[in-house]
Formats: structure tokens, sequence, C-alpha cells
DNA sequence: TTTATTTGTTAGCTTAGTCTAACTTATTAT
DNA sequence: ATAATAAGTTAGACTAAGCTAACAAATAAA
């Protein structure tokens, strides 16, 4: 049995070694925020149940078990903010914090109904992919608003790390999922980019919501 | 704050009082399926935050504050055994283990919106009221299926302390609340009864289930 | 390369919630 | 009315999850 605690490890983990495979002890004490003997000595019991490989001094690894543990958690999450917005009229930006809670019932007949509910959808309301029931996660990999350059045409695919604040900054500019975004300009200065779309015409994004807009190029070209 | 666990004493405590106005520690203790001496200590630090009126030896009694906030925990379970059979297409006998779970949520937007979509039920889906949001509750007073005599017409109310096993009992028997029973005869010897209603013609039910169900007379006669 | 800094480890304390064993107070039955 | 039984209390131990303080190892800087 893995009780809330360590799922909530799991899951840090997991999103922490999406890149590098591996995790500081630090970053996971800081993420969760806990301090670093408490952090270490969970990663001792994670040890123990074979859900991490860990050793002294060494940076942390979810083991396949620990991943696949990871995955359906945040299954649960993402399926639970699809349904929120979904099925209950709440707005992407607050979702979170209750999933936070949701995620952590017992009931697999709980989240296969919302699952079925919701038609099987593969993203939640942020563009994150929902694992599927084993585990199975498949990432599309979008490029950043960012990375692009005035005169390109990008489809709003997803939204990286997203806050509280930036959901609301994109609701207040009427950005949501699927949006057609043209780069009308960019300022060489700050990077701050002038972009058009259905609703709103030349409106300025500054690099860093730039950063979290993930995007793939529209028109077919993939 | 209250805890999850000091949650689950008040709402136990609630539900035991509701007849005397107080209850033995050992009945607590047997409802929660802990030790006594875990429950005289959960006791002292109930009293301690003002949730308990509590004195050695005595029984226990639940304060106003506590029990407001035993209701409002109630209506929680409610209001989400109401959207899981309501919206989510669950069984009535399969609701009670996930309500217990999502009770504990700490979001007062996520009940609100299951009340909203719902309508604002009074009753769950067994029957019993829903709490409003400031606690009150309103009960109405059924009488016991096995308080009746022969020749009654009653409806089908409510179910008193159900168990799984009960409902799916009431399912194999088409029983759904609402129902208008008839009770052709009654068993002198125990009490088993033999009632008609729409979908089925001189079922038998036995003495133990007839305790069990609600019912008020029908034809307008409350 | 030696020192300084950051990171990780160990030891020991704390609180919530549980337990058992031993004891005390109430209640019930003879 | 006293003994037997049931109910409640106290003391002390345990686990999970957190903390601080002191120390060790690894990394970065001089």
């Amino acid at each position: 049995m893995i009780s809330e605690t360590e799922e909530n490890y799991l899951k840090a983990l997991f999103v922490l070694s999406i890149d590098k495979g591996e995790v500081n002890i630090s970053e996971l004490s800081k993420q969760l925020e806990v301090k670093i003997p408490t952090a270490n000595s969970m990663m001792k019991r994670l040890t123990e149940k074979e859900l991490v490989i860990y050793e002294s001094y060494k940076p942390v690894k979810l083991s396949a078990k620990g991943k696949k543990e990871a995955a359906l958690i945040i299954r649960k999450h993402r399926l639970t903010e699809m349904f929120l917005v979904e099925k209950m009229g709440f707005g992407w930006e607050e979702v979170h914090l209750i999933a936070e809670q949701i995620e952590h019932i017992r009931s697999s007949a709980f989240f296969e109904k919302m699952d079925e509910l919701l038609g099987h959808p593969n993203v939640d309301p942020h563009g994150s992919p929902i694992p599927d029931i084993n585990g199975k996660i498949t990432t599309e990999h979008y490029l950043r608003l960012s990375d692009h350059k005035k005169g390109d045409k990008v489809e709003f695919m997803a939204v990286s790390h997203s806050s509280e604040d930036l959901l609301k900054f994109l609701n207040s500019k009427e950005l949501v999922l699927g949006t057609v975004l043209f780069i009308e300009s960019i300022e060489p200065f700050d990077g701050t980019m002038s972009v058009s779309y259905d609703k709103r015409q030349n409106e300025m994004l500054s690099s860093k919501v730039c950063d979290k807009l993930l995007v793939r190029g529209a028109e077919g070209n993939s």
C-alpha cells in the first residue's frame, strides 16, 4: 500500500525527472516543500518498497514500478482536471488544487467512470497528456511559441508548468487551446511578440509568456 | 483546522447521538473500528477544540460547534453520493465508500458546484436528508414498513442504515425510492410481509428488511 | 590543490493516531 | 450488599511524517 504522502513523492519525482531521468534530493525537497532530511528518509522508505533506485550521495531515479505508479497518479489527476472543467464547469485555472486532493481517492471505478464519461480523453485541460490505464504516456513534442519567428503560423496546443496567474492572463486575452496564432512581429530587445488570432489582433505577449505556450506548426505541417 | 480523522469522529458522534443525544465511548470505538483508549484520547483532543462536551466516565455529547461541523461533513458526503448516482451513473449501492473519501476534500467550491448541478437536492440517493450549507438539517420523520398493518398503502421514502447487501437485495426486487407499496398480508409468526407494487405482485419481505424500509402513508394522508 | 560552499546523512526530537497492559470506576447480577 | 462484569482511564510503546543540529561528502572556487 502506497500512502498519500508517498504518492506525492512519486509524482514529484516523475515530473522532476522528465528531462535528466534523475533528481537531486534538494530539488525534490524544494518541490514538495519539505526539508532535505525529510525527503532523504522518504527516499530510503521508497527504496525499501522498490519504487525508487537510490544510493547514498547519488541522485534518485524512479524504478519501473515507481514510474508506473507515478503515471497512474498523474492519470487520476489529469482525468479529474478534465472532469472538473468539462463536466462540472470549472475554469482551467481553478482545478489544480481540487485535483491534487481527488487524485488520491482509492477507487478505480470512480476514475474509470470519469474516463468513460469524458470519452477517453488523451489530454487534460492544459494540454498535458493523460497516461493510459497501464501508465503508458504518449508525449507529443511541441515547441515553445518563443522558439518561432515572425510570420510563423502556429496552433496553441498546451501550457507548460501553468500557474493560476498565467491561466488567468490567458483568459483575459481569450487565448484558449486550439487557437491559431500568427506572429506579426518580435521585439528584438526583449523578445515580446505581437500575435494575431481569431479573437484579437496584435496582442502583445511577453517572452515569459511565450516560453510557456507550447505550439505546433499550423496548416498541416506538423 | 480539523483533521480527516477528527472529521470521522465527529461524523460518527453525530449519527450515533441522533436518538439519545449522547454516545458511549465503547459505541463510538466500535463504530470507528478503533480500540476504546484510542477513542478516549480523541475525545480529550476534541474537548480541547471545543467540538465535544465530555467529562470522565460520562457519555460524550457534541457541542453546538461540533454538531455544525459534523452536519457539514454529512452534507458533503450526501451531496457526493447524489452526484455519483445522478451525474455519474453509479448505483446507490456503490457510492458509500467513494463518498467516505470525497467528503474530506477541502474545497467548498467543489461541493457547492455539485449542489448547483444537482439542483439543490434535499435528500441523498438513500432518502437521507442533506443538511444545508449552514449545517441545518430538516428531518422528515418516517415510520418503518414493519410498523404498518395489512391493507396499508405506503410510499417507500428512505432506507435506514443501508448496507450494500440490503441495497442489492432491493435492486433485485426492483424496489426504488418512491415506490407505493400495498401490504397484502403479514405472517404472524415472523413478521414477513407480502407486498405488491407496480413492478411486482406479492413479493415477500422479511421483517429484517421491513425494519429498514422507511415509508409514509400514501394517498395524501401524511 | 587546498579551501569554501553546497548537498546529503545521521541522530534525535515532535505530533497525530494507533495499540496493549494494567488499573479504576460503574453497572449488573446474585 | 457485595461480587462479577463491563466500561472507561492511564501509562507506555509504535509508526508515519515532519523538524533541527551536527557532521560527512561532493562540488566549485581560489
